[in-house]
RNA sequence: GCCUGUGUAGUUCAGCCCGGUCAGAACACUGCUCUCAUAAGGCAGAUGUCGGCAGUUCAAAUCUGCCCACAGGCACCA
């Protein structure tokens, strides 16, 4: 079987200062969704996620814990674990940055770059607030002064190893506009070319160890450590290439990097241009999404609204709130979220309406179902090719809405057929098919929510299928196993 | 300030690229109805001057201009 199509997806490295939020959640839902479709469509599929555990922001906060940086940041990690566990993401790496292989890898990376000479030492500047005791940005000043303090901050300077950035700009710029680096959705593509056209300027990639010691020591500067960039975005290379050389040539450039606009920048100059420069193919796409509001508020922790996927997801089930996610916010958008929200969808789409055609198809078959006869009529309405388009365009809500469309079509069929009237194998007709069409529903639902899928395969006995089998016709006779609710409601 | 977007029923949104059943869907609401099922399902209905003004056109939510409101971006915080 040559040529078969593989497919990479990553997540960002989520950053342990703090514990998993519902963003981070949200991405990687929507990266196991993506994974776990591409499956489904035959390709080998390889979907990394991980943690980003270095940085002036851990050690502090370690500090101020009175723990050391690793002691923490395992505490932290394992919190993701166990909320990726509990929403059922089926990552095939974990990475963290502390892991030593991955440590390694950017100890070669920086060799490479330096031999090459795109690291140079130089001086990083940065404005420090006395006031403050910290380095501001430059979208921290307020007419160039510290808006906490009003005053104007001091320009520091420090030795600081340097990329060079700016040899990258026309090689990005190209690379962006013919499409091979693809940037989507376009609103956000526009931001970059917009940007790099701007200019590119060289970046600092280290710092002191004296004052940060928490990172990865540069290979040719004990007194330096290496700074986020060439640490963080060099994951999704090395976090691959721990399942072995073989892996990473097969999977290799990623095809879809997922992420938070917030990240956005990083991954479209600084990430490209650091595999450029040690010779890498760059991935095929990053693809942006949005931001959530709560109940129409930014989510933050000042205002106390901020929800945990971990709460979220021991609530209401990790189907509930994977198929909330992907079905409320068209993905790339900014979005509203609420429990409100949640508890309708869950109540009038995963329990009245796929739930209930399950229980009553498998209530009205007693047991039994038998091959029969397709009924074109119902059969035609599915819609397969427009929801595989609209996964390809990562538009997981339209696809959604297209596959409870066919489950609409269901229930209107059995008030249609009123199948408690019929005998014999006029009964067994109507019954045959909507068996059928729960099997293909359940394949095609189960990237969203895999557990109430493999629920319903047992429950009919069903085998695990992928979309070969999206083709009505296809179940035999069988028995129904048991029945049991999918979905109770809530409240 | 500059650059990008968004503004359509109570709510969330589709439609706008390629002008003419485009005024839609879902939820919520109201009425009717089947009874296999998780008091679920089915059918029917009301709701909007498509942000504002002007222009192009036989015809504009859909194209153009201006205005208003909101959001995002404009480098070392990830």
């Amino acid at each position: 079987m040559a040529g078969k199509k593989k497919f990479y997806v990553t997540t960002p490295i989520y950053y342990t200062n703090a514990s998993i939020h519902l963003g981070g959640a949200y991405t990687t839902i929507a990266a196991d969704v993506l994974s776990r479709w591409h499956k489904l469509l035959g390709e080998e599929t390889f979907f990394l996620t991980g943690t980003d555990e270095h940085g002036q922001k851990v050690q502090e906060i370690a500090e101020q814990n009175r723990r050391k940086p690793k002691e923490f940041v395992d505490k932290i990690v394992a919190e993701f674990k166990e909320a990726f566990k509990l929403l059922n993401i089926s990552e095939d790496n974990f990475i963290r940055t502390t892991d030593s292989y991955h440590e390694q890898e950017v100890k070669d990376l920086l060799n490479i770059l330096f031999k090459k000479k795109l690291i140079y030492k130089g001086f990083y500047e940065s404005y420090y607030c006395v006031g403050c005791e910290q380095y501001l940005t430059q979208s921290d000043l307020v007419d160039g002064k510290c808006p906490l303090h009003n005053r104007i901050p001091e320009l520091k300077k420090e030795e600081a190893y340097m990329f060079k950035l700016s040899t990258f700009q026309d090689k990005l710029l190209k690379a962006i506009k013919s499409g091979k680096f693809s940037i989507l959705p376009e609103v956000r593509r526009k931001e970059i070319v917009t940007f790099i056209e701007g200019g590119l300027q060289d970046i600092s990639i280290s710092r002191l160890k004296e004052k940060i010691y928490w990172g990865i020591e540069l290979p040719f500067d004990k007194n330096h450590t290496a700074w986020v960039w060439p640490d963080a975005l060099w994951n999704y290379v090395s976090g691959l290439r721990h399942a072995g050389k073989e892996n990473f040539r097969k999977f290799w450039p990623a095809d879809v990097q997922l992420m938070a606009k917030d990240i956005l920048r990083v991954h479209a100059t600084i990430w490209p241009a650091l595999l450029m420069g040690a010779g890498y193919e760059l991935p095929r796409a990053l693809f942006v999404h949005g931001y959530f509001t709560i109940n129409g508020q930014k989510m933050s922790k000042s205002l106390g609204n901020v929800i945990s996927p971990i709460y979220l997801t021991k609530k209401y089930g990790a189907d509930s709130v994977r198929y909330y996610l992907m079905r409320n916010i068209p993905f790339g958008n900014d979005g509203d979220v609420s429990e409100q929200s949640l508890k309708d969808r869950h109540n009038n789409e995963l329990a009245n309406k796929l739930g209930n055609l399950v229980s009553r198809t498998a209530g009205m078959c007693k047991g039994k179902y038998t091959k029969s006869k397709l009924d074109k009529e119902l059969t035609s309405k599915l819609k397969f090719k427009e929801i595989s388009a609209d996964m390809e365009n990562y538009e997981f809500d339209r696809a959604l809405s297209l596959i409870f469309e066919y489950i609409d079509e269901c229930n209107a069929y059995v008030q249609m057929k009123e199948p408690w009237k019929l005998e014999g194998k006029q009964k067994q007709e109507v019954l045959y098919n909507l068996v059928d069409s729960i099997r293909v529903i359940s394949i095609l639902l189960e990237s969203f929510i895999p557990g109430t899928c493999e629920k319903i395969r047992g429950q009919f006995g069903f085998e695990r299928a992928d979309f070969k089998k999206v083709k009505f016709g296809l179940t035999s006779s069988g028995k129904i196993e048991k029945s049991e609710i999918l979905f109770k409601k809530i409240e």
